[in-house]
DNA sequence: GAATACTTGACAATTTTACTAAGGTATTTT
DNA sequence: AAAATACCTTAGTAAAATTGTCAAGTATTC
């Protein structure tokens, strides 16, 4: 349950290629589609999107691609995954688009408000630097440990 | 985006209904249904994955219905959705039923990893009881007054 | 035996996902 | 100027998942 489409995942990846050549290597639709294994017209869809959101800035012509638009320190997963599907939202009460039927005190309102908080706040702290770094893989090794004792 | 099927959904309010008849007082389809504003067939296969998973247990004929068959304080929702829905899986690399193809070192394989667990260690700490008595709700609150100081 | 209520499996409409296709625009290099 | 590179945009579509419905049971009680 709670699978997060191809789109996001894509787009995720894709950010983390286009961080590579930050802050002044354009990389190209056709590397990132190689590298990452997802087709050219997908990731052209994909990247749109994040550049319409102001994630990424193009370059065209040859040597052109995409380059990101603040470091990768400041680009967080909630910012990509929210240009590409939009904010968390767990049921259609808590999307902004749609809203709630019952609008009575529904038993289960605050809990999915409070795991689509929760899931937020992680996508927050989490940024592309962390990926290029593994800071992520280190964090949940020092936890497990923690844990365990 | 991470929208939960109203399978899911509605699985977690049925229970909550059958909860407020424990110990001892089965609650029906129909009564779930009309309180829920849910049919009653597709209530039908739900209460049945919930019951074939040992959460809930049936009592055939007139004034029949289903029983919790633990007490609401260790129903987790987390035990739930897991039986309607299966474990948290972000990613199908993440689904015990399907892997990963790309085995070699996915950057995002921890992020989507870290996720998942974040997410069911949540679900895991909330139970039919916090539902009921609106637990959740106050702890909320609580959280809420501390972060704006 | 009539009423109540759970049981089971099949199936169908709708929506979403996950793409593909095709033609266009902008920029650089030769 | 022409060719090559690479982004841009819209439309369409097949497959899968979702969200149910339907029908014909079985078990229990009154």
């Amino acid at each position: 349950m709670l699978r997060l489409s191809t789109k996001g995942q894509y787009g995720v990846r894709a950010m983390f290629e286009i961080a590579r050549g930050y802050p002044d290597k354009p990389i190209s639709i056709k590397g990132i589609a190689e590298r990452q294994d997802v087709s050219v017209a997908y990731l052209e869809q994909i990247l749109n999107k994040l550049k319409n959101g102001g994630l990424i800035r193009s370059v065209k012509g040859p040597g052109g691609g995409y380059v990101l638009s603040k470091k990768p320190a400041d680009v967080s997963i909630s910012a990509i995954l929210n240009e590409l599907e939009g904010p968390v939202a767990i049921t259609s009460c808590l999307d902004p688009e749609e809203g709630c039927v019952r609008v009575d005190g529904c038993v289960t309102y605050m809990l999915w408000k409070s795991l689509g908080e929760k899931i937020d706040a992680f996508l927050r702290t989490v940024t592309l630097k962390d990926l290029a770094s593994g800071t992520l893989f280190k964090k949940n090794l020092k936890l497990k440990i923690k844990n365990s004792k």
